[in-house]
DNA sequence: GTTATAATTCTCCAAATGGTGAATAAAAAG
DNA sequence: CTTTTTATTCACCATTTGGAGAATTATAAC
């Protein structure tokens, strides 16, 4: 019977990574669930199970720890996008998996939703701050370009589609469905959130983007 | 010189209306800014320039004063579209005219962005005691089935579009682009947010709203 | 003019809020 | 073993929070 599967480490009663996962787990939880302002510190205490002081030693404020979380979610989602392995396909399949891929995390990652929508209510202020965050997104809409160029060239889409505007109208097809998807369920009388109506989803934004691309 | 221009009234002292909407006006303001978690009360009460105990004499508690500012939103929404007189116009230009109005719409009211952020951020639970709410977007969507169904009787437009589905796709493509405009600022070093941006975003979006449909 | 009703203000509060100073204990360095 | 550094706890606080009771005043009804 081997203790610690999961770390090599001993069981220190004093970890600071520990601690500091702990807080920043229990942060993202907390600001997704309710937001920046609605978030409050003694309950992301309570949940990581640290005392408060804890917070502010390791992330001096609410909004610090808040621009951590922000970090901490934009880096994961980078280094999911990394196994994408895009430049591999074919044009089309690869721009079909690229969209497929935006909404499968989207959809595994209801949090990412709920956080960037609270960034940009204060103005995307936290992360203007980090420099980091400029080069997370990059990759991915050089892969987009890749792609279109490719396709292009193979006169199967048709020229001049701008990557990022592309990007755009690929993140929102799948980000307004999942991000409005209780005001959405209750004006249209109708429950987005079933597999049935998130399978057609997708296979809507399919479509649409390929009908766009294709000559 | 005739004085009340803008009313017959004569300006009472006392004027339950005119203290509701200063409230409605107020909140509206306050939540679309920070949220419902961050909104505070007081905030709005000053902010109306009434006692905040009027808040609670009309509108019961915090949250029943969100509800209300939500309907009052979807109700401004739903009296614009109706000037929209879609049937008249050819379906290509029927179509480009609503996802010219969704665009123009949320441009000059991004504060229906944020409060619908925010209800989604709550699951929707103020808009689900509301049955108004239910009729507001149904207009928008026949007249959307309507334009589909014409352009496939001319053979211009393909057949088996699902009008929900389209409505959601360009509802999105803008809704995404504003209320994430902070971010993808950051994020892309652009200001998405520049009249300039702001054209070329439309024009994208229509083009690939026509490329779907079109055949 | 009196009464009833609706609109408004004043005062107050218990609980929650983000945040802090100082003490303490474990681990690392010497 | 001693010292220094780092991680953690404890007790505390000024302010803010959503909200309520009771009193007051303007308007409408009689």
């Amino acid at each position: 019977m081997v203790p610690n599967k999961t770390s090599d480490k001993p069981r220190k009663s004093r970890d600071s990574e520990r601690s500091k996962l702990a807080i920043l787990t229990a942060a993202r939880e907390e600001f997704s669930r309710v937001g920046l302002g609605g978030a409050r510190v003694d309950r992301i205490a309570q949940k990581a199970m640290v005392d408060k002081k804890l917070l502010y030693y390791y992330f001096k404020d609410k909004d610090q720890l808040f621009a951590a979380v922000l970090e901490s979610v934009y880096a994961e989602i980078r280094d999911d996008q990394l196994y994408l392995d895009l430049k591999q396909m074919p044009p089309l399949i690869a721009l079909r998996r690229m969209v497929e891929f935006t909404w499968d995390y989207y959809n595994a990652h209801p949090e990412f939703i709920t956080l960037l929508n609270s960034e940009n209510l204060h103005q995307a202020r936290h992360l203007s701050g980090s420099t980091r965050i400029r080069d997370l997104n990059s990759p991915l809409l050089l892969a987009l370009g890749d792609i279109l160029e490719r396709g292009q060239k193979q006169s199967l889409f048709r020229a001049g589609i701008d990557p990022m505007q592309l990007y755009i109208t690929i993140a929102g097809c799948s980000y307004f469905y999942l991000s409005n998807i209780h005001t959405l369920s209750a004006v249209f009388s109708r429950d987005f959130a079933s597999a049935k109506m998130r399978t057609q989803r997708l296979a809507h934004i399919t479509e649409v983007i390929s009908a766009f691309v294709l000559i």
